[in-house]
RNA sequence: GGGCUCGUAGCUCAGUUGGUUAGAGCGCUACCUUGACACGGUAGAGGUCGCAGAUUCGAGUUCUGCCGAGCCCA
């Protein structure tokens, strides 16, 4: 082997894995900027991730599609999150050699881009969209899509996600809209869409009808103000209506009372003189007044209010609309035409409170709704729109959840899923927007029928008219996000992808858009597909600050993931968020979990390094690990005659492989988190290296001793490399010589499995009892404050042979990590006065002097204290009839062999404490 | 008003079907710059698991009520 050591560069050579011979020599601190780009460039370049359209015999599909973030946007740390998990649960399932595909994609976000590109127009040219026209318009938007559009691929290839982005797909592309298409003509036959007049939510800043779902609902405090209306021939009698909206006193075409409300029952069949106005209009009977709340009259406004438009059709109410789609006030508002909504109703209260018709203001909490996009507060108007029919499309929805074909993780989703949907109602989709799907109805100008097709027709399907027009609205952006599952994958042509990858495996999303995007996917595609779109869905929790706080934009505490990677690299990152993503819960993400988690990547390099470098003294390169097949399944065989500390460690990450596998599999992505963190650092680290650091400097069987440590090294890279993926590969690389039988990266190599072969329970036990001999003579140093550096005499009394013969096995280790020569003493022998400790197994004396016999006096109190505590509880449990008598064999027996324990430590410890001097 | 979630160490959170002395990270204290790592090591302190009942031999874990925090729907 060359002594030259060069650290490897990635200039010039992109499509190069690291050259072995120069992989040897790692920096002292672990620097991720130095080699994630590259990784994350050669994955996608080597098309790792490329998934094949035809189904591979014998081998499992995992599929899963991206919630497509918006195409203007950049990812915020809730993206990431989304996409680490995401990107865990993928790489997990390609290691372990299933057909793997994550589509990636994006949607077009038909308001929000809308109103993105439309304020660039004003700022930069000072125009509307008006002004373009429509067609122009589009062009513009294609363009500002063209030029942002790929800030999220970016961000996505940087960070590592396995996504097959030769699939990646647009809401807007030819197939997706050929799709939406077919969806809607489909619907339209079946008569699930129809279109009509309905009070819907009008933004009237963005000019566009909104779902329910696309309406928030904001708690402020508003005046209920209560206003008098006279009785048209019944002179001093006045009925009270209370609103929190007057201005729309204007467009009242009736008032209300309850008919059984003993109040009013004179008022039957009368009428009232609305003020202002002067315009006669009945009182009606109806349960929309409820005689509890206020007076029991309610003023009917059915242009302006929903359940006022209810009741204005069971009465046969005229509508008068005073408020337009500007929010200004109409014609028919008389002198307040021209007005906006909220200045009409200033100047009615003053002109009420003249007229002395204004005879209460009182505060009061309403809870307004507002546009989702702009929050201006929503208008509801009546307009003619395009609806979707809900109910016949939410039974097989409901079904498919009921029958376990689609599984909620956390399983409590499903309430909320269940809740809606049996409550669901019709979907507005109409949107008076240009960006987005044209609805694919065409007007009749002659015979005014409506033609709906998949071609663009050229005459009237009705009476064959030429004079047709398109309609001029577009879809909601909901509506094509519905398809994903399928429209992705070629539908609705019968594609290949659609036969292998549908249903998808999995889908991981925000309960944010549960309704909005994961019920409409289901019920479409139980439409469309006659077929569940996903087998699971996994919600995932939200991101928020180190003190709870939602992040905002407004509030300032957003974390940007391009600053956080490049700060602490992606890995970390991606395992800090993981850390906290417990299911069910929100993730807390601190500037001190980043920091932690560097420094796990950190202790990981650094043991790399310490690895390498004692490869490199021995003179071995890759000790036979080129011999994969020894590596698939589990950890492999390890000679019964192998080391303590061999035999340990391997039975110990055949537990933690099992454990890690059963976390994936659950989606406890914070547990693998914790496996592999107390795996690599409290075990290996801590103890098997330092272990492992003695035999290699004693000098004997150094290349037996280095081939074990490599081979547990290897596969722990490969069960951390789902959660790390550039570190372990960047390790992996420079750890394995090339060969022809490995894959080449460690993305493609297997993921370990848990098997029995290295099961050794007792090596466990051992190693455990080792540990506590050399802790205990570590904390009795500590509580004596001896100089660490001072080589000590002491004592060890094993209780057995067994323990006896594991204190000569590992004499020197015992020593070496202990810094104390210990003499071992027959289990009869009497003891010396000094520090002492004593477990079941074995006790330990190191010499002490007088003066600092009182802090182990302290100490040893403590203890007896806390024993006879214990001792005290187990006995009273013991003696216990009904527990005797209830209780599992094996529970009674543990507690048994416990209180012994206990009792055998309490004498010792009193022994120990009248042995001081 | 209906539904859901949460309340465990100073802070942020785990704790899978009830079972022996309740865990982690960060922070804190003391000691240690030891040839992988101070983004480190060793040893420690710190919790009557929101409150009150109930079920049980046994409750952080199950049930009921209350108090407190948050979210969703109407």
């Amino acid at each position: 082997m060359s002594s030259i050591r060069i650290a490897p560069t990635y200039q010039g050579s992109k499509t190069r894995l690291i050259d072995w011979k120069f992989s040897m020599q790692l920096e002292k601190v672990y620097e991720p900027q130095r080699f994630e780009p590259h990784w994350a460039e050669l994955w996608i370049e080597r098309g790792y991730f490329h998934a094949p359209s035809v189904r591979l015999p014998g081998r499992d599909v995992f599929s899963l599609v991206i919630p497509p973030p918006n195409v203007t946007g950049s990812l915020h740390i809730g993206h990431m999150l989304e996409h680490t998990e995401i990107d865990v649960t993928t790489r997990w399932h390609r290691m372990r050699g299933h057909q793997t595909l994550w589509l990636p994609g994006q949607d077009h976000a038909g308001i929000a881009t809308q109103m993105v590109v439309e304020r660039a127009l004003k700022e930069t040219d000072n125009i509307t969209r008006h002004d373009l026209g429509r067609e122009k318009f589009v062009e513009r938007v294609w363009e500002w899509k063209e030029q942002y559009g790929g800030a999220i691929i970016g961000q996505m290839k940087r960070m590592g996600d396995s996504c097959d982005w030769s699939r990646n797909r647009f809401t807007l592309d030819d197939g997706l809209s050929k799709a939406v298409r077919e969806t809607f003509v489909r619907l339209y036959e079946k008569g699930l869409m129809y279109r009509g007049e309905y009070m819907v939510n009008w933004c009237p800043r963005c000019h566009t009808a909104l779902s329910d779902l696309e309406v928030v609902h904001e708690e402020s405090q508003g005046n209920l103000w209560h206003i008098e209306y006279p009785v048209k021939d019944m002179p001093g009698r006045t009925v009270t209506v209370a609103t929190t909206r007057p201005e729309t006193m204007l467009g009242d075409t009736a008032v209300c009372i309850h008919p059984e409300d003993e109040r009013y029952l004179d008022l039957h069949g009368r009428s009232v003189v609305l003020p202002l106005m002067d315009r006669e209009i009945p009182i009606i009977c109806d349960e929309l007044a409820d005689p509890k709340f206020g007076t029991g009259v309610v003023k009917v406004t059915p242009a302006h209010d929903p359940n006022d438009f209810e009741a204005g059709k069971r009465h046969n109410l005229p509508h008068v609309k005073v408020i337009d789609h500007n929010a200004q006030m109409t014609a028919a508002a008389g002198a307040y035409a021209g007005l906006d909504r909220y200045e009409a109703r200033t100047r009615v209260l003053a002109d009420l409170d003249a007229l002395k018709r204004l005879v209460k203001t009182e505060p009061y909490s309403l809870s307004a709704g507002k546009c989702q996009r702009c929050k201006a507060v929503v208008e509801p108007l009546v307009s003619k729109q395009w609806f979707c029919s809900m109910k016949p499309l939410a039974g097989p929805a409901i079904k498919a959840v009921e029958d376990g074909r689609i599984v909620f993780v956390p399983e409590n989703w499903s309430k909320t899923y269940y809740e809606w949907m049996y409550n669901i109602r019709d979907w507005c989709v109409s949107r008076q927007l240009w960006w987005g799907h044209r609805i694919p109805a065409w007007h009749c100008q002659a015979c005014g029928g409506i033609t709906v097709a998949r071609q663009d027709p050229d005459k009237c399907s009705q009476c064959g008219s030429s004079h047709i027009e398109q309609d001029q609205d577009v879809l909601d952006t909901w509506f094509s996000s519905g398809l994903w599952p399928f429209s992705t994958l070629g539908w609705p042509d019968q594609t290949e992808d659609l036969k292998t990858y549908y249903p998808t495996t999995l889908l991981i999303t925000g309960f944010d858009i549960l309704f909005f995007w994961v019920a409409r996917m289901v019920m479409l595609g139980m439409e469309m597909m006659g077929d569940v779109p996903f087998r699971t869905v996994y919600i995932h929790g939200l991101v928020r600050d180190a003190e709870r706080q939602k992040m905002s934009k407004t509030k300032g505490n957003t974390v940007d993931p391009l600053i956080v990677t490049g700060q602490y690299g992606t890995d970390a990152v991606r395992f800090a968020l993981l850390r906290g993503a417990a299911p069910g819960t929100d993730i807390v993400l601190s500037e001190e979990r980043m920091v932690s988690s560097r420094s796990f990547a950190n202790k990981i390099w650094n043991a790399a390094r310490f690895i390498f470098m004692q490869m490199e003294k021995v003179g071995v390169d890759d000790l036979e690990l080129d011999r994969l097949e020894t590596r698939i399944g589990p950890p492999g065989q390890i000679e019964a005659a192998a080391p303590l500390e061999d035999r340990w460690i391997f039975h110990r990450l055949n537990e933690t492989t099992a454990k890690i596998n059963a976390a994936q599999q659950a989606f406890r992505y914070h547990e693998v988190a914790d496996l592999v963190w107390g795996f690599l650092w409290d075990e290996f680290c801590d103890w098997y290296l330092e272990v492992k650091k003695l035999r290699i400097q004693s000098g004997e069987h150094s290349r037996v001793h280095l081939h074990n440590l490599l081979r547990v090294f290897e596969i722990a890279l490969r069960l951390l490399h789902p959660v790390m993926p550039f570190i372990t590969e960047e390790l992996w690389q420079r750890l394995l010589k090339r060969h022809d039988s490995l894959p080449e990266s460690i993305c493609l190599a297997p993921f370990p499995q848990a098997g029995d072969a290295c099961c050794d329970e007792r090596a466990a036990r051992d190693f455990a009892l080792l540990r506590e001999m050399i802790t205990s003579a570590r904390a009795l140093r500590a509580d004596q404050k001896l100089d660490p550096k001072q080589t000590l005499e002491g004592l060890l009394y094993p209780a057995g042979e067994a323990t006896a013969a594991l204190a000569r096995e590992a004499a020197t280790i015992l020593d070496a990590l202990t810094n104390t020569k210990f003499t071992l003493c027959p289990a009869g022998a009497a003891r010396l006065a000094g520090a002492s400790r004593a477990t079941p197994e074995f006790e330990i004396v190191l010499q002490l002097s007088g003066s600092q016999a009182d802090a182990m006096r302290q100490r040893l109190q403590k203890e007896i204290d806390q024993l006879n505590k214990v001792i005290e509880s187990s006995r009273r449990q013991l003696g216990s009839e009904s527990f005797t008598a209830k209780a599992p064999a094996q529970v009674i027996d543990g507690i048994r062999a416990k209180l012994a324990d206990y009792e055998a430590q309490l004498a010792k410890s009193m022994q120990a404490l009248q042995a001081l001097p």
